[in-house]
RNA sequence: GGUCCGGUAGCUCAGCUGGAUAGAGCAGCUGCCUUCUAAGCAGCAGGCCAUUGGUUCGAAUCCAAUCCGGAUCACCA
């Protein structure tokens, strides 16, 4: 008989069955192991897990009820964990024996590393996050920012070595406007002097350039001139444009200044990072990487990969590739984007020996990052294919996207602060502020907020483009964080009122004799999945499989909750069952929600 | 025009490495708090899975074509 081994999922385990069985019963047939599938059973039929027969018709020329209860008969004498059987069309539905849920529920009901994977020795590195230093965070960034901070919660259980990175675009046109505007109309103006944030403040000088760029722009249209030529010739952009040069000249007023105002926004992101409970392992500065690119550039144009145009500058021909040609270095020697991503890809790899580098960047640059990646295969940079672009889609308002030079946005610590409020205010109309002190309180309305917050923005497919309508704004219902946060409560406020401690409990004696009935073998069978789920979110960089995942095992601790009691239970081996139940379900919820950085409270 | 992504209930989304009668939440309608937290549970209603054709025991899922929506194809970052 077969050893049960609850490291193994228990769908690898009945495929493993599955495989003997056939081996054993047809020595002649070579039925490859992707023609066994195993589903989790339809709750219409009776069954745990279900092996579909119809691909072993045509290969043993035999008959679905023939071939299913010979499988079905060697299962049960020879797996070990299979109970019965029932065969059903072409579909055995195998049910398994209570003894295999019990050894598996004392065996991990209080272990904190369920569902982590041992070390894998592998380097990752996710980068995320990746503002302008000109203009505060937006709802959209907030995609960005979650996602890679729950790919790399996610990628660390999976048993990887993850770097958080952050490339703060901290250079370049953008950031000249808001210094422009501010030497003009700030009069000095400070977030000491003013109590603005400094990321407020500097997106202030943004909108403001904008601003008197569009007059300076319909005055020259109206004094004759044409639109092309007067967006060029608008004294404020010359005037941007003058200061870009002086600080790559390294001017020294013009520098300070940048020093000031980026320090203005970093104070202000510090802020926002904190109270989104996001960080970062290492930051990198574009002013600090934008050259090292050339050179790479330059040694491509000897080796012959890359080649020059009559006017000096530096290209890449993708042609062969199906794309186009590219350019790296303009005729100037200056750099473009393109090229100090070529330089920050390799300055990663090298930093951290990378065996995989995760790039947390908006669709709309999926053209940009396959670019990236051809032009350092075709450098011969080993790190290329290190590249893995986790693309998302853009978050948009009902009127469109998101335009921070027209001031359509919805303000990231706007929105932060309006789901607290909204945290507060469900929970005073509720009326469950009683037990709390006024610190509690606070603590919890930030958990619930930023906890709905969250989970609104991950548990959607990454790939696919959110609209976000902000007068409905989010609901605190359904398939929320709050649902599972208040599942979670609900657990923690069973076992508190038993005197147990929700970490440290153990059932030693423990010794299953009678039946499980539905709702506990529903919830545990959920429970025994949670490894494959992680993994999946892993393989897919998918924080959304753990989203639903989560919420279809707080919804099934409801519906147990609804018709077993655990304070009640019929007698002591009932109450210690559930007491193993309710913690295990209290413990996946936390370490799955907790890898995203959604916390869950004790009490609300 | 080329490339890529999407189109599933009134709305927001699951399901897509082919499997049984396509699932959740919201919104609508019924019930359920003297009982471990009703931010909950149970139920009703709501679908030519964009269209057409193909592949096969079987297609929302794979293939092809078409239609619709979006992104991108910058000496901006």
């Amino acid at each position: 008989m077969r050893q049960i081994k609850i490291s193994m999922s228990l769908v690898e385990q009945i495929k493993a069955s599955a495989k003997e069985a056939l081996k054993s019963l047809y020595p002649e047939a070579d039925i490859p192991a992707s023609a066994i599938t195993v589903n989790q059973t339809k709750p219409e039929f009776t069954g745990d897990y279900t092996l579909v027969l119809f691909p072993f018709l045509k290969l043993l020329k035999t008959k679905p009820d023939v071939i299913g209860k010979q499988l079905g008969d060697y299962l049960v004498s020879h797996s070990g964990f299979v109970a019965s059987y029932d065969i059903v069309a072409g579909f055995l539905n195998l049910t398994m024996t209570d003894a295999y849920w019990a050894t598996f529920l004392s065996g991990k009901y209080n272990d904190g590393k369920y569902g982590e994977q041992a070390a894998k020795g592998k380097n990752v590195m996710v980068e995320y996050s990746s503002p302008n230093t000109n203009k505060p965070l937006h709802f959209g960034h907030l995609r960005n920012n979650f996602l890679g901070y729950a790919v790399s919660g996610i990628l660390k259980v999976n048993g990887n070595n993850v770097t958080k990175a952050n490339l703060v675009n901290d250079r370049g046109i953008h950031i000249c406007k808001s210094m422009v505007a501010w030497k003009h109309y700030a009069d000095g103006a400070t977030p000491q002097s003013t109590g603005v944030k400094g990321d407020h403040l500097v997106g202030d000088y943004y909108v403001k350039f904008n601003d008197v760029y569009k007059q300076q722009v319909a005055e020259l249209v109206s004094g004759g001139m044409d639109e092309a030529l007067a967006e060029k010739k608008a004294p404020i952009m010359k005037e941007a444009q003058d200061m870009l040069r002086a600080w790559e000249a390294g001017d020294k007023e013009t520098v300070d200044l940048w020093k000031t105002m980026n320090g203005w926004v970093y104070e202000g992101f510090d802020v926002t990072y904190k109270r989104l409970g996001i960080d970062f392992d290492k930051m990198y500065y574009e002013s600090d990487t934008y050259l090292l690119g050339k050179e790479v550039v330059l040694k491509g144009l000897e080796k012959g990969v890359l080649f020059k145009k009559e006017d000096g500058s530096i290209w890449v021909n993708l042609e062969d590739e199906g794309l186009d040609q590219k350019l790296l270095l303009r005729a100037d020697g200056t750099s473009v984007y393109m090229t100090q991503d070529i330089g920050t890809a390799i300055l990663k790899y090298n930093d951290f020996n990378l065996d995989k580098s995760v790039y947390v960047i908006a669709d709309e640059q999926n053209y940009h990052m396959q670019v990236l990646q051809l032009v350092l295969k075709k450098l011969g940079e080993p790190c290329a294919d290190t590249i893995h672009h986790l693309s998302y889609g853009m978050v948009e308002l009902p009127t469109g996207r998101m335009k921070s030079r027209e001031g359509t946005v919805v303000d990231a610590d706007d929105m932060i602060a309006e789901m607290i409020a909204m945290a507060q205010q469900q929970t005073e109309e509720a009326g469950k502020t009683e037990g709390f002190t006024q610190d509690e309180l606070k603590e919890l309305y930030e958990t619930i907020g930023l906890g709905a917050l969250k989970f609104y923005l991950l548990r959607v497919d990454p790939k696919k483009k959110m609209i976000f309508d902000p007068k409905e704004s989010i609901d605190l219902h359904g398939f929320t964080a709050t649902f599972i946060q208040y599942a979670h409560a609900r657990i923690c406020s069973i076992l508190r009122k038993e005197g147990v401690d929700r970490h440290t409990a153990t059932f030693p004696g423990f010794n299953l004799t009678q039946e499980l009935a539905p709702a506990e073998k529903a919830l545990i069978l959920w429970l025994e999945h949670y490894p494959d789920v992680m993994q999946a979110s892993a393989d897919e960089y998918n924080p959304s499989l753990l989203c639903n995942y989560t919420f279809q095992l707080a919804q099934q601790f409801n519906s147990f909750y609804d018709v077993h009691s655990i304070s009640k239970a019929e007698n002591e081996e009932k109450k210690q069952l559930r007491m193993m139940i309710i913690m295990m379900v209290a413990r996946v919820m936390r370490h799955a929600m907790g890898t995203m950085g959604i916390r869950l409270p004790e009490k609300m």
